[in-house]
DNA sequence: CCGGGTAGTGATTGGCCACTAACTTACTCA
DNA sequence: TGAGTAAGTTAGTGGCCAATCACTACCCGG
């Protein structure tokens, strides 16, 4: 048996549950699928954070940090065209290599409406405050126009609704990038 | 008690359907809150459908047939930025007239990816059928230009997400479009 | 008025799951 | 070295939920 800090714990938790969430959706989530990925007792889980929401935050928060500390350092000494470029380029090598990044945002997006449809509004809130983050960065590395980002996180988006429903690379859909 | 035919009854419970899916996922629904919406009983709907899956599926079916149908009507006698425009006030009339629609669709990305993850491929092909055909209405009302329709849907894809995630619409996110 | 088909219900069940409580094992430092 | 503390476990509980079964209410043609 390996023991850890609660911290590394805590922080391999944080990984296992991106993978699962990802995968499986909040309620598609059992607490129990986590902890065997973690290679820890499920009880446990709950000694290491108040509870599966919790877990769930942490995951997403993770996930939107991951994605703006690409486009941070694919922009590094970069504007404008080159910048755009770079953090495009960067963005499809992050999936290419971590699809679970991206199913997981998709995954935070519903889990936001659910709440908000539910009554719960900080949890939103917390995830909006996160996706302003990853906005902002993109943002000011495209030189702080509001119409580039606009036009860049779109086109981003469309890409993770594509890639969640399956589309396969040789698909015409893809043929309009 | 009013009696209806099956079939009429079949479509109210689609209706219903797309209701609380979107508002709380596949997996966060339960078949008692579709069957209380419809003013049914809960095995009832065992009698019109063979499971829950198959109604998560025809609601979903139906949420892009609606899309589909809306982008049709629009951009009807048109062609190019005409079509364009029309197409593009439309979908937002649409989804402030009806916003669980945008949530559906939501609902239906990551329900795919999580049945593709679970080795289901079945699902995921019936509704990348019915997204294509969303996908080519918009596309031939465009003059069948490929980019244009991605750089169309794109962004509304965009405005799927900040919807989802609960961003007001005074919240400076929206100034880029 | 009756018999068969169709619309619909009530009761139940087996399985899953988030979370709790009580207990054990290992490290650490005085 | 032993006592305190932090890491981790086993066993359980109450609640929910999809799906099944056996039953009832209603309608319509002969």
């Amino acid at each position: 048996m390996v023991r850890m800090s609660a911290e590394e714990r805590r922080e391999s938790v944080i990984r296992a549950a991106m993978i699962e969430f990802a995968r499986g959706g909040y309620k598609g989530t059992s607490t129990e699928s986590i902890a065997k990925r973690v290679g820890v007792s499920q009880p446990y889980l709950f000694r290491l954070f108040p509870g599966k929401e919790a877990i769930f935050l942490a995951a997403a928060q993770r996930c939107c940090e991951r994605t703006t500390e690409v486009f941070r350092a694919a922009s590094d000494g970069l504007e404008g065209e080159a910048a755009l470029h770079a953090m495009g380029t960067a963005y499809q090598a992050l999936i290419a290599d971590d699809p679970d990044v991206l199913l997981m945002q998709m995954q935070m997006y519903v889990a936001v409406a659910s709440a908000e449809a539910g009554g719960d509004r900080e949890f939103g809130e917390t995830l909006r405050a996160c996706w302003m983050e990853m906005y902002d960065t993109a943002r000011l590395a495209l030189g702080a126009d509001v119409s580039d980002t606009t036009h860049f996180l779109a086109y981003g988006m469309l890409i993770n609704v594509l890639v969640s429903m399956g589309f396969q690379p040789d698909h015409r859909v893809w043929a309009g990038f």
